[in-house]
DNA sequence: GTTCCGCATGAATCGATAG
DNA sequence: ACTATCGATTCATGCGGAA
């Protein structure tokens, strides 16, 4: 279900309790002003806190809160404000459990004097209590693709300058895992952004979504996307037959979500012919 | 040259304007209580502070500070001291020009119910003033495959995106692209750990500190790591040619220290004969 | 049906120029 | 002095058409 509207105000038709996922990718500081208007940095806080704050009677208790952010430079400085909202999420009560790194294997090109391309974004994991549901099994990754990846980024990056460490930690880490079929993985997740041909900005790729309703939700729960744009974890919660909820301020955006959630529909009705 | 003492009292024995590169590890708050004594949460950012009070004279204007760091989880909660320390930092008029990630490729195995293995340490880059020495071509790395194919015969693309400039861009374009092996890295550092048969309990690789140095010194120059441990970052220095000065508080450690520079600037020595 | 190749496009950032 | 706009720089990926 895709609702058009700012986050503030549909957040409170919706029951309390209802939702075991919130996932999302809000606009960032001063980003996508075409579609969002571009909030300014020094007043992204406030902004984002006021919907926060609709957020959490929504979420259910043993539920979990992730927030896809990552913060830019200005006057040739990281800016602070996602310092500053992890602050103000614990002022208003959340718990900040965990903070995975979505490493982007396609990081937007450019050269500077200063700085490197920006190749991470922040995914911050929030709770309501200690307890939450985890269904860490689901997330395995197989031992074989596991070590295919690896090998692969060895060859592609600097790391033959750590050839004793490598040769060492690695081979060692290797015996571990043998006679294994499926390991647990890390905080780090590796995944590439989508830059086809969408007509949205590029958000993030469903497998991230994707792999976060795996871990936190079970068939039939409810996720929810506040600033949902273009659609991608709405949809990905149906196709993992999950009950998606999307929200946006944007018609457009509202109009490409649903057929997006349509198409995903239908596709899950197929495969549960088979 | 290492040095045994409190950093905060050393480095006031340090001329000003010195050291080109500070690149550290320090204590994590709460860990490492066996060796360091293990400052608590609630107190390492003074602490902390106070020595980063010590090192600002010391560190030329145009030189870079490099902090290796990571919060731990307490109460199933990420500690927010990182946060904090940051936040100081700037206070104390320091720029955050930049957070690099170091993925640890082999992290140890493990299994809690809440969170899978923590496989990432925060790299932060702090400055004086905006500008800064970086000398990136030091670090550059091997470009992917998809180059071959591209630069076989350069598309179109590539011309009509250099239109929308001046137009003389795009022959400045090919020369730069035409040939080329290597590209810039970027802010996301795969490394292993180093397997733990150093006596320090926290090692990074030192393939770690000598990216950095490539990276924000050239030969010569002083490179410092006011906690020096086992000497990783030392040792590094030395083997690039560079000058390293190690600061610990720990005998044992300083007596380890000087066995590894010892052993870096005979093997340096060897090196310049052949 | 595979594989290969051409191609567009990104949550980017800085410095210079213009108002 | 300070903000707004614009040009320049650059790498990996997935799509669609072709071999």
């Amino acid at each position: 279900m895709i609702i058009e509207g700012d986050a503030a105000a549909v957040l409170q038709t919706l029951p309390g309790q209802s939702v075991q996922l919130i996932v999302t990718s809000p606009p960032y500081a001063d980003q996508r002003k075409s579609t969002y208007g571009g909030i300014h940095p020094n007043e992204y806080v406030a902004w984002f806190m006021e919907r926060a704050g609709e957020m959490w009677p929504v979420l259910r208790d043993e539920g979990t809160f992730v927030l896809n952010i990552k913060e830019g430079a200005v006057n040739g400085e990281r800016h602070t404000y996602v310092l500053d909202l992890i602050q103000a999420m614990r002022s208003a009560g959340w718990l900040w459990t965990e903070e995975f790194i979505w490493h982007k294997k396609n990081s937007y090109p450019g050269k500077w004097p200063n700085r490197f391309r920006d190749s991470w974004e922040r995914l911050l994991q929030f709770n309501k209590q200690r307890k939450f549901a985890m269904y860490q099994e689901e997330v395995m990754v197989p031992v074989g693709d596991w070590a295919k990846r690896r090998l692969n980024e060895l060859s592609e990056t600097d790391l033959t300058r750590d050839e004793s460490a490598t040769g060492n930690g690695f081979g060692k880490n290797v015996s571990n895992w043998v006679g294994r079929d499926l390991v647990y993985p890390t905080n780090v997740l590796h995944m590439a952004t989508e830059c086809g041909n969408r007509k949205h900005s590029a958000a993030f790729p469903e497998s991230l979504p994707s792999w976060f309703i795996r871990l936190f939700t079970t068939v039939g729960d409810v996720v929810l996307d506040p600033f949902c744009g273009s659609g991608t974890s709405v949809a990905a919660a149906i196709k993992l037959n999950r009950i998606g909820v999307g929200i946006d301020i944007d018609k457009d955006f509202c109009h490409i979500s649903r057929q997006r959630v349509d198409a995903a529909t239908l596709e899950s009705c197929k495969l549960s012919l088979l």
